[in-house]
DNA sequence: GGAAGTTTGTTGACATATCGCACAAACGTG
DNA sequence: CACGTTTGTGCGATATGTCAACAAACTTCC
C-alpha cells in the first residue's frame, strides 16, 4: 500500500541484478574494473558482486576475467516458465504459421521494448534469429505499435522518449509525434502493419491479444517478405486469419 | 587464489536469486509466505526481496501475490548474447537441419542439467517445444550423455545422483550404474545415441562439440523420429554430417 | 631498459543497511 | 467473534557499502 521505504530494499540485490545485467554481446567477459564502470558501482562492491555469482555459480572467474554461466538462464527461464501465456499460445501459432506459411509470433512489452515469449518460424526472412526472450524496440515495430497504442498517449510517449528513436532502415520512422499518430491509427484500426522499419524486406503485421476484461496483455504478429503488393492488400490477406487466432486466444485468456 | 571468505560475499545478492528462482510453471504466483517457504528464507528477508525486486521491476506485485516480470528475462538474455557459442554455430545448425530435414540443436552442461542454447527445429517430433534457454536432465538424452562422458568419472557420478532419475518412459534408464555404462561408450564412441528415453517416438544422435584444445563445451544433436530401422542404421546415417559439423565448429571455435 | 604515471585488485576502518527474531496487525473462516 | 494463518514492523546484533590507502601490474615515454 505505501511506497517503498528504505527499510524494505536491499540494495545488495539491485547491486547484483545491475552486475549482471553489464554483460552484453560487446562485453562477453569484463574485468571487476569494467564492470564497476559499467554499472556505476564501486570497484569494491562490483567485485564483492561477482565474487558473490562466481561463488553461487551463475558466473566463472579465472583470476582475471568474469564470464556469465548458463546457470543464469535458470532466471530467465524461471520467468517464461512461469507466464502461461506462451503454453497457451504455442499450439495457435503453430497452426497459424503453418496455414499460411510465414513465421508468427507472440510478444509482450517491456519500457520501450517488445520481448518475444513464443515463435513458430517458417522461412527465414529475418538475417537476426528471433526466439522467446529476444527484444526489438518497441516503437519500430508492428506488435511494439500496437502495445503502446494501448497505453495512455502520455505514458506511449514517455516510453518512446526513453532513448532516441533509431533509423534501422530508410524506411524507419524515428519522430516521436510521427510514432504518436501511427499509434494513433493503429488504436483505430485494431491492428498495426511495418513496412521494412525493422529490417529491409521486412513487412509485419500485428494484432494486440486482449483478455477476457479487454486489456492488451500482449501481441500476436506475422512477418512477411516485402514482395510486390501494396500494404493494404497484404493487410486484407492475413488480417482475417489475425483476427480470428485473438478471438480464440481471448476466450482462454482470464 | 585463495577461497571465497565471508568477506567477499554479498548475501542479499544470493538470497535475492534465490527468491527468483522459487518462481516456477507450478507456482507462478507466489504470496510472501509461499517464496518463504520455498527458499527457506525468513518472512522478512523473502518479503525485502521481493519488494525490492517488485520496486526494481522485475516482479509485480498486487497487494498479495508477486508475479515475475518479463524484465526478468534480460538477465537470461544478457547471458545467452554474452555466449559467442550461439552465433557462431547457428549458421551451422540450419544448414544441418535443412540438408536431413531434422531439427539439431546445440546444448551445454549445467549441473545435471543441459540448456539449449541454439536451435533449428524442423519438424515436430516433440510435443513439448525446446527452445534456447530450455533444459531436459541430462542423463536421459544424448546431449547430456556425451557432455557427462567428457567429465571425470566421479564428476558425472555426483551429477547423476543430485536428484533420483525419473523414468520419463518404460524405456528411460533409471539405474546411475546403467547411465554410468553408457557414458563409457559414448566416450569411447565419441557420440551418443538414444532410442525414446525421453520421449516415446523419439530418438537422438550427439556429439560433443570440442575446442581447439579438445575440450568438450557443448553438444550438437539431431532429434529423429522413432520410425522402422535399428540404432545402428541410424548411426550410420546420420553420424558423418554430425562429425562433419562437429570438425568445422572446432576450427572456429577458440 | 627503466622510471614515472596510470590502472587495477585488494584490504581496513567506519558508518549504515540488513537479518532474523519476536510481536502486533490484518485477513479470512467457520 | 474467536481462531488460525498471513503480513507488517521495531530492535539489537551483524553483515555490507563506502571511501581511502596501498601494492602490484601494466603503459608510456624517454
Amino acid at each position: 500500500m505505501t511506497g517503498i521505504s528504505q527499510r524494505d530494499t536491499m540494495g545488495g540485490l539491485a547491486k547484483g541484478l545491475s552486475v549482471i545485467e553489464t554483460f552484453t554481446a560487446e562485453r562477453p567477459r569484463q574485468s571487476i574494473a569494467e564492470v564497476s564502470a559499467a554499472s556505476g558501482l564501486d570497484r569494491a562492491t562490483a567485485r564483492r558482486c561477482l565474487l558473490t555469482l562466481a561463488h553461487l555459480g551463475y558466473a566463472d572467474y579465472d583470476g582475471k576475467f568474469f564470464t556469465l554461466t548458463p546457470r543464469v538462464l535458470r532466471l530467465g527461464t524461471a520467468c517464461l516458465a512461469a507466464m502461461p501465456l506462451p503454453q497457451m499460445v504455442q499450439p495457435w501459432l503453430d497452426r497459424l504459421s503453418e496455414e499460411l506459411g510465414e513465421s508468427s509470433s507472440v510478444s509482450v512489452l517491456d519500457e520501450d521494448e517488445i520481448v518475444y515469449v513464443a515463435r513458430a518460424a517458417q522461412r527465414k526472412v529475418m538475417s537476426i534469429a528471433l526466439m522467446p526472450g529476444s527484444r526489438l524496440p518497441a516503437y519500430c515495430t508492428s506488435m511494439g505499435r500496437v502495445l503502446l497504442a494501448a497505453l495512455p498517449e502520455a505514458e506511449a510517449l514517455r516510453r518512446l522518449r526513453l532513448r532516441p528513436l533509431a533509423a534501422r532502415t530508410p524506411l524507419t520512422l524515428t519522430d516521436p509525434d510521427a510514432v504518436m499518430a501511427e499509434l494513433k491509427g493503429a488504436r483505430e484500426r485494431g491492428y498495426a502493419v511495418i513496412d521494412q522499419e525493422v529490417e529491409l524486406g521486412l513487412r509485419s503485421i500485428a494484432v494486440p491479444l486482449l483478455n477476457a476484461r479487454g486489456v492488451a496483455v500482449a501481441a500476436l504478429n506475422l512477418g512477411l517478405p516485402a514482395l510486390a503488393g501494396d500494404v493494404e492488400t497484404l493487410s486484407a490477406r492475413y488480417l482475417p486469419a489475425l483476427v480470428r487466432v485473438q478471438g480464440e486466444i481471448r476466450k482462454i485468456l482470464r
